[in-house]
DNA sequence: AAAGAAAGCAACCGCTCGCTG
DNA sequence: TCAGCGAGCGGTTGCTTTCTT
């Protein structure tokens, strides 16, 4: 017996957002913050599920997320925590703050599972679910590890959440400090994204950033929305891309993305966002200070010194194997 | 240049979990 | 203890864009 829908009584609008809705959606959460989103669609007057308008905050509207290319660091990461922890997408974003679970899921499904198969000579005939083939001991003992974690999963998700929770912090300062302008500057020295919809992403965040940070630091009211109703030629998919440019004051030029975005996380408002934002405190750390969760994660084999070919990503992918022996007895 | 195929992504759906009364 | 509710998660779908022929 199912939940009814959790809209089932109210007429919901479906399908891509609009600028107006990611508007009205931003002023309120700007105004009340994130969460009781039940009290979302009644109070803006938004025809959409609470449901949905969570999912466009965390996924799209949320300041500090960073979309468009992942870098080696992110696939390496990745792809060893999918090993590890199998399709847990809301973990593994927890280990890459500025990514979402469904980037993050979006990601896998589109790029690295194909790229993982593609070098690991995998046939359509013994294509293997990536997760079971990670997560199976590979030796002679044929029992699968992922039996026993569903079997023991209450209390190894549990040691898992603790042992997550006190890392987090810890990960973020090592992978930030190896990707020193690969996480928060996208735009800076890396190279141009391959397809319109990478930078399409890019540009999403950072108007939505220039957007709030207009609203941050003028009055509350809420901007007047008719201009915009033609600004989106076709539904896009992507991601309900305003063309914010033509939203924004003139002012709206000034300072980088990295500075909006830090605008923004400073915002009080923002504070109670669920997932975390990147302390650039912390990322200005010792460099010393790897974690335990570091050391379990890119432990031995050289996948420190891993470069951008892509034999690493065997490694990373074989790891995963043994690494996941090893998690058992990390639990 | 056009049509079809493939890839990529945003959003939805259904389920589970945790909190509260 | 149990039921109801809201929030979160992972799988899936369907639309848009890009590539190939």
């Amino acid at each position: 017996m199912g939940r009814p829908p959790c809209c089932e009584k109210i007429v919901v609008k479906k399908g891509p957002w609009t600028p107006e809705e990611d508007i009205t959606l931003v002023s309120y959460i700007q105004q009340h913050g994130p969460g009781n989103w039940r009290s979302v669609p009644k109070n803006t007057g938004l025809l959409r599920c609470s449901k949905s308008c969570r999912l466009r905050w965390t996924n799209y509207l949320r300041p500090g997320i960073k979309r468009g290319n992942f870098t080696q660091h992110e696939e390496k990461t990745i792809i060893h925590l999918q090993a590890l922890l199998g399709n847990r997408w809301a973990a593994i974003a927890s280990y890459l703050s500025q990514r979402t679970d469904n980037d993050i899921k979006n990601y896998w499904n589109t790029h690295l599972k194909k790229k993982l198969q593609r070098q690991n000579g995998i046939t359509n005939e013994d294509n293997i679910d990536m997760t079971e083939m990670s997560s199976c001991n590979n030796n002679n003992n044929n029992i699968c590890t992922n039996s026993k974690r569903i079997a023991n999963k209450g209390q190894w998700e549990k040691k898992l959440q603790t042992d997550i929770n006190m890392a987090k912090q810890a990960l973020f300062q090592a992978l930030s400090l190896d990707q020193p302008t690969s996480s928060i500057s996208p735009d800076l020295g890396s190279p141009k994204p391959h397809h319109s919809a990478t930078a399409t992403y890019a540009s999403s965040t950072d108007n939505i950033s220039k957007l709030l940070q207009n609203w941050t630091s003028s009055s509350s009211s809420v901007p007047n929305t008719s201009s915009l109703s033609n600004n989106r030629s076709s539904s896009t998919g992507e991601g309900g891309v305003l063309d914010h440019q033509s939203l924004l004051s003139p002012n709206s030029e000034s300072g980088s993305v990295d500075e909006k975005l830090n605008l923004m996380t400073e915002t009080s408002i923002f504070k109670g966002v669920s997932k975390p934002i990147v302390d650039t405190e912390a990322t200005t750390d010792d460099h010393s200070s790897l974690s335990l969760i570091e050391k379990w994660l890119f432990d031995d084999q050289g996948m420190v010194q891993c470069d951008d070919d892509q034999e690493d990503l065997i490694d990373v992918s074989l790891q995963g194997k043994n690494t996941d022996n090893n998690c058992q007895d990390v639990f």
